[in-house]
DNA sequence: TGCCACATGTCAACGTCTGCCATTTTATAG
DNA sequence: CTATAAAATGGCAGACGTTGACATGTGGCA
């Protein structure tokens, strides 16, 4: 899992990455995003204002540390389904599989949904990484079908589920994060077909 | 339709603003958003640079001049469709309807696009956009169907509504913009059909 | 005409982000 | 073990976006 932690240095280098990181949500989670500068995150990490933006290319991306690791993850996850099953069959079962594989804990999740809704354009950051995972989705079923770049299918198959994802995760949050979250998941694909047959 | 052009003062306010964003799209289009200053653009428009930020919040907004107003007039479409068509369908047509009736010139939306392309974070604005218009039809249906908060149908109607105009969008720009804009809408929406159903 | 609200300009300040260079630390060859 | 190369870090200056405060000018209206 972990790529590279061979030398002492390497070490070093992935413990100040997870202090940095760390240290960014434990102030965001204070103050709230603006009202935190990267030089008090670099300071609680015990680095430079510098070295943060030498780990993060911008303040933003320490909220979503390991986006491209996640994204290929679950990609493999949908390529290696078995083949009878049909796209959006193939990312639902994906989407469980890894739930309950990996750790699932939608805790901190939950506590980025919070900071994230008090900033704008920490929100408009959320929805690219959506797009990103929605990116993902469509090529990997793309490369189970073999379907053209022209056809579109692959494309809204993946609109549904990272909007079922999307929606039933806010539903969840507005909610207290109370119910069952997998529930809500699968309550937002059944709506699809409401939607599309009267 | 222009609220508000009655005393000299505002038709001065309107002329500026309107510079501002020509200014604006003029320079972004011949250097890329982020090669150009916010002085730069108040300085074609005959304006200081603190002006700018009196007419708009941010640099990234003189790109979405009336998202708002857009966004009011389109709910108020799909709200006033004929009561027996189905929330799918009220949209579809909602959308048809204005692209007709108003000018529809995909031109604008094109330069915006191919200006948007180019930087990240104008992408993920883009997506709030897009959020925005969403959550808009999501109410607007909500406003049809008497449905309540808890059912997450208006909201996956939304999202594949918004989907089906997002993708098709992508794929008429990627495509050079040549083809038929409403055709690939269309193919998008019966793309989610066959997406759904084996 | 005279008063008042409003639009604008100027200035100072803060935070994000980048390039450059010097210094320190770690890895590795000999 | 030591010398050299590579990498990590810190400090500094500067560009840019953004905001608040204050002063000035202009149009709207009694």
């Amino acid at each position: 899992m972990d790529a590279d932690a061979g030398t002492f240095r390497d070490r070093k280098r992935e413990r100040t990455r997870e202090q940095l990181i760390a240290a960014a949500y434990e102030l965001f989670a204070e103050r709230g995003y603006d009202a935190v500068t990267v030089g008090e995150i670099a300071e609680r990490a015990w680095v430079s204002e510098r070295t943060f933006f030498r780990y993060f290319p911008a303040k933003e991306d320490v909220l979503w540390p390991d986006s491209a690791g996640q994204l290929a993850t679950f990609s493999g996850a949908i390529v290696a389904r078995p083949a009878p099953e049909r796209p959006l069959e193939a990312v639902q079962n994906a989407m469980l599989e890894l739930g309950r594989v990996m750790g699932m804990d939608p805790a901190p999740a939950l506590l980025r949904a919070r900071i994230v809704a008090q900033t704008p354009a920490l929100v408009a950051r959320d929805l690219l990484e959506y797009s990103r995972w929605e990116a993902a989705v469509r090529d990997a079923i793309r490369e189970r079908t073999g379907a053209p770049d022209a056809d579109l299918a692959p494309a809204m198959t993946a609109v549904v589920a990272g909007g079922a994802l999307r929606v039933a995760f806010d539903r969840w949050v507005a909610d207290g994060a109370a119910g069952d979250l997998v529930a809500m998941i699968e309550g937002a694909f059944t709506a699809v077909e409401a939607a599309i047959r009267p």
